[in-house]
DNA sequence: GCCAACGTTGGC
DNA sequence: GCCAACGTTGGC
C-alpha cells in the first residue's frame, strides 16, 4: 500500500512550476534540514507513496499539486557543497547527516486548496498540518485525509 | 540534564 | 514586519 505525505516548499524558493519545468517533471526534494523530516525521507517515504505539494509562506499558502515518489532516500548532495545554502559541513559522503528522495509531478491541481479552506473541515481535523505550531517541512498524511482532501479539488 | 539565548518557520 | 511556536546550541 502506498503512503501519503505532504511536502512543503515556499514557491519564491521552488514551486510548482519550478517542479513542471523540470525535465520528465522529475526533480530532488533536497534541502530538508529537520531532524524529524529527515527520517522520513531516509527511512519511510518510499517509491510509489504520494505526496501534496504545499506552497508555503507565501500570498496564498494551500495545496497546489500531487507528487509521486520516484526514488527513494538517499543522501543530500546539497549538504556537501561549500557553496550551497544548505551546505553542511557535518555531513560527508561517508557519514551523511541529510537525505533526499525524487519526486515527479503528477498533476497541478487547477486550484489551490488553501490553508484557510482545509482549517474549515472538521474531517481534517486530526490532519498534522493543521496542528498547533507545527512546523515540520514534510508530515505524513492519513488515507481517510487523502481521500477528503482530493474530493474538494 | 537543565535551561536561557538564539535562530528559523510560517501564518497573518 | 510582527510574533508565536518550535528546534538547536552551549554554558553550567
Amino acid at each position: 500500500m502506498p503512503r501519503y505525505w505532504l511536502m512543503k516548499s515556499e514557491p519564491s524558493t521552488y514551486g510548482i512550476d519550478d517542479l513542471r519545468a523540470r525535465p520528465r517533471q522529475t526533480d530532488c526534494w533536497d534541502g530538508v534540514r529537520n531532524y524529524q523530516a529527515r527520517n522520513m525521507l531516509r527511512d519511510e517515504i518510499r517509491p510509489g507513496d504520494l505526496a501534496f505539494f504545499y506552497h508555503s509562506s507565501c500570498a496564498e499558502p494551500g495545496i497546489v499539486g500531487i507528487m509521486k515518489i520516484t526514488g527513494a532516500g538517499r543522501p543530500d548532495p546539497t549538504a556537501f557543497d561549500p557553496g550551497d545554502h544548505h551546505y553542511d559541513p557535518e555531513s560527508s559522503p561517508t557519514a551523511p547527516r541529510w537525505y533526499m528522495v525524487e519526486v515527479h509531478l503528477e498533476r497541478k491541481l487547477k486550484r489551490t486548496i488553501t490553508l484557510t479552506e482545509l482549517k474549515r473541515y472538521p474531517e481534517l481535523s486530526g490532519l498534522p498540518l493543521l496542528k498547533r505550531g507545527n512546523r515540520l517541512s514534510v508530515m505524513p498524511v492519513e488515507p481517510k485525509h487523502w481521500k477528503f482532501i482530493l474530493s474538494l479539488v
